[in-house]
Order: structure tokens, then C-alpha cells, then sequence
DNA sequence: TAAGTTATATGCGAAAATGCTTGTATGCGA
DNA sequence: TCGCATACAAGCATTTTCGCATATAACTTA
């Protein structure tokens, strides 16, 4: 019995995709490629790996163990590629980091000009989510990511400090600062769904007015002067429209991080990226507290 | 970068083997495709994997290291076929034993022969070799060993108890009988290189004449009557030209065992074979001690 | 020194794998 | 109930891969 590895990885990515297009996208070729190899699968190993039903590949109990083997075979494949990734003294070829869109404008954009000027032959791709890559799946080579926590196995830097603090649109902002005890209404995220903690004994009466899942269209909001808005200040200081209101004194907030897989760490590409990432955040660094203002 | 897994395999044969033949024997292919592979997975990878010798492909460092992370690869390949294997009910198909030559002709033939009468669906291939061959590697599914160890991992069924004598051809015997104290040949193994120990004080003098590193050889020696020769008692009684004579008491000698990897061992056609094994072992018990004598 | 052995390299035709296209079934929503 | 989207299946053409035959280089041995 001889077996194909790569029909392996082939039967590993149906059964986590459980159509036959998923499995291809994932694998890159096309989807009667993937009906065919898996086909091969089931005739060498003389088992049937899945029921074919309308909606898709309904994976077996044997086909199960198959992908569960084939998973490790696929973590040991990832461990080979962050070793040559981490090997790699070249500053050429591409590299690739991640960080949520909201630090990218304000904060990233000139790091990315500075890099592309220093390291003209590294093709930077850039990966603006707020998902949560997965660096050992080498999804990305260096996240920057807001959290007091690099995560587990990650090795991780503290770039930036940074402070929250309360916006309005300046219109707004003139009206609290004028009737100081009037309701003071609040644009809060999902997540979080009541007024902020904390916020100054000058300012009284306070409710949530609207809650929103997005942080853009939360900045919307406020611009627009539908009410105020407790964000890191360095993003409400670079967005326009919005001014600092005192209804909630600067407080501390998640720090910034750069984090990357540690077998990635020490690659010449990332520390290049490192290097002027650190340089910039030095610069930029009064955006993010209220010490310098 | 999108590695192809058999392409990592074929790098991991080139690097055990370090030449394109030998890998292309290992992996079943012309070599000129191991050549080609290996030429992919460089480009690939960006990296030279080998130094192309007179006398054969030589790895780099990094490709050491992929072979590293491709035999963990191949691992969990082999702990999937031994899964495959032990859950495997079917009673069709190959089944691969391995036993030392010397044990087949007097003691395994008839065994094979009942088996193949009872299970005619299955192909039974028989591994004749004194090699200790790798059943974690599938190199085969079940062994007859003469050891009182079944090793480490393996799972074991004792199946005899045996003994050792002297035998000799039938004028040394005579000879040996009727002048015992003349000096006494031996005929010896080379790891065992002295007169074996527990000789009977009725024979005083021994000395070894040969030394041999072929047990086949060493029953022709002892056929043509160049000395005695210690070996287990089924071998001694099922040689021509040779009978037991009284130099050498009976002694305990290492068992035989049928052993299994655990994976493997629940499998149908093992335990089937299994069950033929333990029904003659039990019949033939006498052959293989003293005690019925 | 010439023949033989053991390596790798390369060109060509056959075989295999792949992608594209068309056809069909099923479920969802206007 | 009629598109419409999403799934798989199958046939055909293309591309890629593979094996064979041949050539070349290094080393051994008579």
C-alpha cells in the first residue's frame, strides 16, 4: 500500500471543508482535482472516505482518523516552514504582517512607508483584520495587535503605552462643556454595552444612546454629533471631526504589541520590520498618552 | 510558498539514501524523477538542498532539516496504515509475516499450509531473514522471533518452550559414544565463540575446530562430520544426517514468539493467523523439548 | 590504459494528472 | 413556481509528470 501524501492532505482539507470547491480553494487547484485525488484515496486504502450527499462530502469515521494523522503531518509541515522562515537571512521576497484596521491609517502607515523606502526589494503584504491570525499557521509573519497579552506561545514586544479618552464632535463638545449637568449621551460598542466607568463627577447624568458592532461606523456617528465616544486616543486624535471632551479622564488601556511566532522572531525580515516599527513608535509616541499633551 | 508533502518525502529518501538510485528504489520511481523532484522542491523552497557529487547527492544542513520534519511526516503515515491495519476486518488481501529462515522448513511450513487452506482470499508473503525487521514501519504485520523478549512495543504470544542439545553426524556420534574421552570438535557460532557451557563430565575434552557465521553452514559442517554442534532441538531433529548425542544435556534456550505490533495485532487476518500458529505450535509441542522424549 | 561500474544529466514519447466545460440535482427566496 | 445559487458528475483537451534510452563523468580494476 502506497500511499500519496499530498491525496492525504487533499482528504485532510474535505473533511474540514466538507464540499468539494472549499477543499480546492484551500488547496489552490481545481475542485474535480480534488474529487479525483480523493477517489485515489479511497481505492488505495480500499475504504470509502465519504458519503456523498447534495450538500457536500459527509465525512466517514475512517476518513476522520485519515485527517487527523494528515493534521499532524500538516503541523509538522507548518514547523518546517517557520524554521526556513526564521532561517531566512535574505531582505528579499515577500513578508507579510497583520493589524487591525484602525491602526493602520493612524499609526502603521508611515511605518509601512518607511520599510518599503529602506527595504525596497521586500514585498510587504499587509493584512488589515481584526481577526486574530494564526502565526503558527504562518497566516501572517508579525502581528501588531492591542492586548496586555502576546499570547501563549508567541514572543512579543511592547511598542506603545496608550490611554482612552472621551470624543465628540466639536459642536457637542462645546454644548457639554456649556450645560456640564445636562444628559450626556453615549455611542458604545457591542461588547462593552453600558456608559464607560469612570467618568468625571462634573459630568452627571450620562446614558447609552445607540450601540454599534463597528468601530468605523461608530466614529461615523460621533463625527456626526449623535453623542460621545470613549476610544484610544490616539484615534480619536487622528480622526477629523472629533475633539477631546473631559467627560472621562484619560484612563489606561490596552498596550500595543508587536507579536510574532518565535521561530519567526529572529529572521532578518522580521527584525528589519522591527527595527522600524520601534523607531516610529518613539516618535509617535505622544499620540497614544496624555503625559506629553 | 505552497510545499508539495511528496516532494518532502522524496527529499527525505535522497537524504537517507544519498543517491538518486537508491531513493528511486525506496519511493518505487524511475530515478530521474527523484532528480526532478528534488529540483522542485530547491525551487520552492529558494534553498540548495544538495551538493551534486560523483559519487551522489550530498545534503545541506537545510535539507537535513527538512528530512527531519518529513520523517515526522512519515510517522504519522506508518501510525495510520497501522491503524488502518488493525482495523482492518476483512479477511482478503496481503498479509506479511517474517520469521528466521531456519524456522520455516521445520517448523513454519505446515503452518502456512493451514492458513492458506483455511483463508484462500489471502495472499500470505513470508519475510525468511534474520533481520529484525521494523513493524512499526509495516516492514511486516506479524514476527515469529526466537527471543524470551518480544521487545519494547510490541505485543508477544509465547508459542514454544525450546531446548538446546549436541548433535553430530551419525559416525562422530557413534565415535563420540564409544571413545568419550577423545577430544571432542565443535562446531561454533561466532558470537558465541567457546565450547558451550554445561558440557557433561562424562566428555572432558572439548576444544573448538570451527567457527562459523552461517547456521546453515555450520549443519552442512556438522552433516559432513567435522564436529558437534550446538543447536535448538527441533532444528538437531529435523536435519538429516544428524542425531542428538549426550555431550551437551538438554538445555532452556530463548523461546519462540509470535509478536505484534499493538496497533496491528487485533487486526482479522493476525488474529486469524494467530490461531493457526498457536493449534500447530501446541501439536508439535515435542519436538521442540526433552520432556516428551 | 582500456574496460567495467556507478554515478548524474538530458531529450523524447507515453502516461497521468489537471482544468475547463457542460449537465444535473437540490434548496432558497422573491 | 420560477429563477438563482450551490453542490456534484462526467467528458474532453491540455498540461504536466514520468519512464526509458542515451550520453557523460568519475573511479576502480585488470
Amino acid at each position: 500500500m502506497r500511499l500519496i501524501w499530498d491525496d492525504l492532505r487533499t482528504v485532510l482539507m474535505l473533511v474540514r471543508h466538507q464540499t468539494l470547491a472549499g477543499a480546492a480553494d484551500a488547496l489552490e487547484v481545481n475542485y474535480t482535482t480534488v474529487a479525483r485525488r480523493v477517489r485515489r484515496a479511497e481505492s488505495t486504502l480500499g475504504q470509502i472516505l465519504f458519503e456523498r450527499l447534495a450538500d457536500g462530502y459527509q465525512p466517514t469515521e475512517i476518513a476522520k482518523v485519515v485527517a487527523s494523522h494528515a493534521e499532524k503531518m500538516e503541523t509538522s509541515e507548518f514547523d518546517l516552514r517557520r524554521y526556513l522562515q526564521g532561517a531566512d537571512s535574505a531582505l528579499t521576497g515577500t513578508f507579510t504582517i497583520t493589524a487591525p484596521q484602525l491602526l493602520i491609517s493612524s499609526f502603521l502607515a508611515p511605518v509601512l512607508d518607511d520599510f518599503d523606502q529602506a527595504y525596497p526589494n521586500i514585498e510587504l503584504r499587509v493584512l488589515a483584520t481584526n481577526d486574530i491570525l494564526d502565526l503558527t499557521r504562518l497566516e501572517a509573519d508579525l502581528a501588531i495587535r492591542i492586548s496586555r497579552n502576546p499570547g501563549d506561545t508567541l514572543k512579543g514586544l511592547r511598542l506603545l503605552k496608550q490611554e482612552t479618552a472621551s470624543f465628540a464632535s466639536p459642536r457637542l463638545a462645546d454644548h457639554i462643556r456649556s450645560h456640564p449637568t445636562d444628559m450626556i449621551d453615549w455611542i458604545v460598542y457591542d461588547t462593552f454595552p453600558n456608559v464607560p466607568k469612570g467618568t468625571s463627577p462634573m459630568f452627571p447624568n450620562n446614558r447609552v444612546r445607540f450601540r454599534f458592532d463597528d468601530m468605523v461606523a461608530m466614529l461615523g456617528a460621533a463625527q456626526a454629533g449623535l453623542g460621545v465616544l470613549r476610544v484610544p486616543l490616539f484615534l480619536g486624535r487622528t480622526t477629523s471631526g472629533l475633539e477631546i471632551v473631559p467627560v472621562l479622564p484619560p484612563q489606561p488601556y490596552s498596550d500595543i504589541w508587536v507579536v510574532g511566532h518565535p521561530d519567526v522572531w529572529p529572521s532578518k525580515k522580521a527584525q528589519a520590520f522591527r527595527e522600524v516599527l520601534i523607531a516610529h513608535s518613539k516618535r509617535s509616541r505622544s499620540i497614544f498618552t496624555s503625559q506629553a499633551d
